[in-house]
DNA sequence: CTGAAAGCGCTTACAG
DNA sequence: CTGAAAGCGCTTACAG
């Protein structure tokens, strides 16, 4: 089966103790013992057990990553990021992906009571405070990504200040209807924020919030930025601005060229996150670029390098808009 | 600091091996004594750490997943079907990423050697003779999906069939000089076997196979599809196969509107994989979709259920031809 | 029907 | 400078 400690150890002809103090590189050894081990350790071509470290540390060597799913672009930015992160620390740490599908509250506990990670990067999720505090008495630290909460690490984006950009700049081009694609059911941070930025950005022009002009998303899909277009024609909008993100809008410049309304002399799009895609539908797609990769990265360094009480951190980046054929 | 099995027990008055029976729905244990120790369990909100018991059983309840890297729709397609699969088997197991970028003998060296994992998924990863021995050594069962290898379990789609489908539906439009883009520096076996059905079916309608109609692909990103369209021009092609995927393909039809070459009037153009952006480019995209979701939802079912000893298995999905407006 | 004991493969004070 | 021993938190034959 597979060699263990002891086994080079005997090879070695020494006592498996000294084996551990070699692979840790302990001072104390000479340099002929350590020879001697390492030969064997080669000649075995030895390997530890992790699970066995992890016991008698205490510690599992991974970050779990967790979010309400894993197959949209945005997630895959992140990932990307910690891809990088993880590259650079030679892979000490593994990562294990959890998608909680809703259920954020039973697979976070899952976490925490098999002690399976030792930090937890959560994506666009707000855990309540009781599991905070769980996570707070087994000193793992939690590090949201999107998302805030009291005596958690913070990774994001100024979204109010994305929005604001956005919205501005439609106002530059004249555009003076400007509806708004957003979460409008226990709306996440970010888009709270965004509607925010929207408010704002119409305020110095002295426009007025015209609540009419709220388009409400709930799946983030594009098809939905196809079944709520009708909507934005109906309300005589002369701009979107998809504070959901590039797929609504997407979904939307799709249905916008089955209609045959001209984009974007009719009606503008803009949308957020700046995915890949963007480039590819037509007309390509005005956006606010969010750092997702660099915040991925952060992220991981933050989950790799935080102490059990490091006092909570809060990362913000700021956003860029990018103007294509859109608007 | 955290509960463990020896506090169930003094709290219950038991041994902490009754505890272990209990949990583990011992038939010998009373059901007296079972709910004085569930009670205990309850009431100190007892978890098994899932360190320990990996130790004392030899297996680590996690599934490796492995891809030079993750950053694509190819890759977040696959992962919806493990979701799914994950979601189905009640999370006993977790799933580690682990992207290779090139390095896919020392990645798969560490998973074996540290025994990270009970199984590992291999996302168009070949291993060579030397690490698949070894994991047969460790009892570790490897799944490939989109790749043969000897000793290996296989989840493929027939892409054969799948090249054959998209090249005999451009020749029946009356396209014949159909272009093929494809990896031709060590092609992976999805590679070969889409050139192999191109010629196949060039063949069955009397077209000899004309080696100056292939456009090497390398890096499957849309830039390059766009690098290499000025090619597809020079050689007078009236359509182009990519079977290097969709993102190729996206990026040529990117590059037809730009110089205005009309799709498919002019040119035809066809993908590969049946990504969700296929509808969204303008003109969408016709290709041949991959059953990617269920791919990857049977590779995970495979990495659960198959004993240390069970013989290579091999699932095969076929494709279909998915018409859309770029033919 | 239940408990004492050994063991999974390591790490790390503690002796010598 | 090196080894014997205890322990991480479990599971599972083995006794009783």
């Amino acid at each position: 089966m597979a060699v263990t400690i002891t086994d080079v150890a005997r090879l070695a002809g020494v006592s498996h103790t000294t084996v551990s103090w070699v692979i840790h590189d302990d001072p104390r050894i000479t340099d002929k013992t350590k020879e001697k081990v390492m030969k064997a350790i080669e000649e075995l071509d030895y390997h530890p057990n992790y699970t066995a470290r992890s016991l008698v540390k205490g510690k599992s060597n991974n970050i779990a990553l967790v979010a309400p799913f894993f197959s949209s672009t945005f997630e895959m930015d992140v990932l990307k990021g910690i891809e990088d992160g993880m590259d650079e620390s030679g892979y000490q740490y593994s990562v294990s992906m959890y998608s909680t599908r809703g259920e954020d509250a039973a697979v976070l506990n899952q976490i925490v009571r098999g002690r399976r990670a030792d930090a937890v990067i959560l994506l666009t999720i707000k855990p309540d405070q009781t599991i905070i505090s769980q996570f707070k008495a087994n000193g793992i630290p939690l590090i949201l990504i999107e998302e805030e909460a009291e005596g958690c690490h913070v990774v994001r984006t100024n979204n109010i200040e994305g929005a604001y950009l956005a919205v501005t700049r439609l106002l530059e081009t004249g555009k003076r209807r400007i509806a708004l694609a957003v979460e409008t059911e226990n709306p996440g941070l970010s888009q709270s924020d965004r509607k925010e930025g929207y408010i704002r950005a119409l305020k110095e022009k002295g426009i007025a919030f015209d609540r009419d002009l709220v388009v409400p998303i709930n799946r983030f899909r594009f098809e939905e930025g196809q079944e709520v277009f009708p909507e934005i024609l109906k309300k005589d909008a002369d701009a979107v601005f998809c504070a959901a993100g590039d797929m609504i809008a997407m979904g939307m410049l799709l249905e916008a060229r089955k209609l045959r309304i001209p984009v974007p002399e009719k009606l503008s799009v803009v949308g957020f996150d700046d995915s890949q895609m963007c480039e590819l539908v037509y007309p390509s797609l005005s956006t606010v670029h969010q750092p997702l990769n660099e915040m991925g990265r952060k992220a991981w360094e933050l989950a790799t390098t935080l102490k059990k009480d490091s006092p909570p951190e809060k990362v913000v980046f700021e956003p860029r808009f990018i103007e294509r054929d859109s608007t």
